[in-house]
DNA sequence: CTGTTAGCGCTTTCAG
DNA sequence: CTGAAAGCGCTAACAG
């Protein structure tokens, strides 16, 4: 049992060398010998020094290998989102293999001034519903990424979601249709409603506002309109939210017999309503989805939706912050055509 | 623009007091009178600092306030279970309400010497993959709080995993009953397989030899024997895993009437292949799961499973850590009686 | 209530 | 290739 945890300073005295020595064994292997160096990890095993304290290192490099993964939401609800989990993987195995560690944060923290002087960069995805999180990512001096929105000067991932949300509009729409829309954080309300002419926010950034315009544009062309009761806004891609909304739409009148849907698992969840009510899938209603899940592919009818590859996502976004990329990029999407329209 | 950052040293010239006066109106209140330190984090405001130096503080106060969260397996893999994301919330949320940090740590790691000078605990979530882990847990100066498996003298959060498993069997089994067992993690394969005479691994302290012995003590009781060629073994509790072992079991002669499976996406996945091949349930297929999952009380027929709070564990493992418990306590568990049986 | 000071454990010039 | 020494930025005694 050793008595008190071992310093290098410690282990320099015992080994008689200096603290240079057996830093630079463990830290620039370029500096020494290779013999000795191999003497000296070899010693340094045997007394017990695993290698110099991470928390030193940390404050002396000024790194710490910690990524801190910003979250649009709370970590609890993120986390059971196959979507954001999905972004999740992609952006730990990245980091992972290049030996970084993740930190989850939540987008409904008050501040990340309490982690920015220790982690190595920000990966955000989506924008943290604390708007005040944006305000202090963007005049951090440590690296940032954003996922899915923007910050003006810094890297971002993003797909084109106007034209993603016009291409599976302009597939499912045929003139004469009813239209009705499933939007996500649209306006400024914690719960399910239809929008009428509450004010829209975020409307230049946010992407439920590009998908709206996507979708709005596929109507015009069709010469069909639709009003804002038509528009439902949920705060967010939860079921029990979205069941909410199905019940109002399949029980509105006249019933819609489309509705485009800004995720999958509110779009299956109308499905799976509509379906339980006798109602037809496509023939007397037609769904879109977005995103792509694998459940949307194994529903039967099975979900027309726009797959984006929210693990290539989380990659790039890790490969854009330890490459400190400092570009924009946008990433492709598909259209996957399924049995419900 | 400011220059450069502040520190602490700077601001105390710049406000013409000693250093010890700013690092007190931060972290210790009681040591200055209200008037001073409103009016010094006032000033601090103004001039930009926004507190000492995270990085400094660790290393000077040996805590960090972050608490690593050692998952089973890779962060990947973990994310995307809806039992262990739900572990997940259960600590996040806890977490989060004490002000403490969130690091994912994967359990093929090589090693938690990267982060144990640095984070202020571990909470381990399932023995750990790489089982040197277990090792340097054992021995880590930083408190350790397990789920679902054991370290000797560590603190623990388990169910009665043995007596859950044998209450589920007792209310699917009847005398002249055909078994079968879908375990996890039985023996050390990579891939789905009966396990025959295959070594079994960590017989002694894995929640799945638990299990098992739960279900054959069942078993026992209505003189129902289960050879080794009926229990099969999954490396994960996953649908793809599940599937394979679904397809044997269900095409074997002749074909058990029971399955006993020790996760519900194992058994939900089992549930769906025989719906499709038209095989009545529980007429001709009683099927029970564990874990009690959400989706396994929507699935139709409803899943006859074990509830086990996945969320509540995480709640009582990261209290457990933040107040230095250092007892091993036993969750309650519930039966939940569905449609498969 | 305030100021001085000795480190926390390490890395990295810079001379040798 | 090695050793001495100056901090990284802060906190907590301790003395005033």
């Amino acid at each position: 049992m050793k008595k008190t945890k071992l310093t290098l300073k410690d282990v320099a005295e015992q080994l008689g060398v200096s603290t240079a020595t057996i830093s630079n064994a463990f830290n620039r292997p370029d500096q020494l010998s290779k013999a000795k160096r191999e003497e000296i990890l070899a010693q340094c095993k045997k007394i017990g020094y695993s290698g110099p304290n991470k928390a030193a290192q940390i404050l002396r490099k000024g790194t710490s290998n910690i990524v801190a993964l910003v979250l649009a939401d709370s970590i609890s609800y993120m986390v059971s989102d196959p979507v954001a989990s999905t972004f999740i993987k992609g952006v730990s195995s990245t980091l992972q293999e290049n030996g970084k560690h993740l930190l989850l944060y939540a987008g409904d923290s008050d501040s990340i001034l309490d982690v920015v002087d220790f982690v190595d960069g920000f990966i955000c995805y989506g924008q943290p519903r604390n708007s005040n999180l944006v305000t202090e990512l963007a005049v951090s001096p440590k690296p940032v990424v954003t996922v899915d929105f923007d910050i003006e000067d810094k890297p971002s991932i993003n797909i084109d979601n106007e034209e993603a949300a016009y291409r599976v509009a302009s597939h499912a729409l045929n003139e004469g249709d009813n239209v009705a829309i499933f939007g996500l954080r649209l306006i400024d309300s914690p719960s399910t409603c239809r929008i009428y002419d509450s004010p829209l926010i975020d409307v230049d950034h946010s992407i439920a506002h590009r998908r709206l315009d996507g979708y709005l544009r596929a109507a015009e062309e069709k010469n069909i309109t639709v009003s804002n009761e038509r528009i439902w806004h949920l705060p967010e891609s939860d079921r029990h939210f979205a069941r909410q909304a199905a019940k109002e739409v399949l029980t509105s009148s006249p019933r819609p017999n489309v509705v485009l849907c800004m995720s999958d698992i509110i779009a299956l969840e109308l499905l799976h309503l509509a379906l339980d009510m006798g109602i037809k899938v496509p023939e007397e209603l037609k769904i879109t989805g977005f995103d792509g899940i694998e459940e949307a592919e194994r529903a039967r009818p099975s979900l027309t939706t726009v797959c984006q590859s929210s693990a290539g996502k989380g990659i790039e976004a890790s490969k854009a912050l330890l490459n400190m990329v400092s570009t924009k990029s946008t990433l492709p999407f598909e259209l996957r055509i399924g049995e419900t329209v």
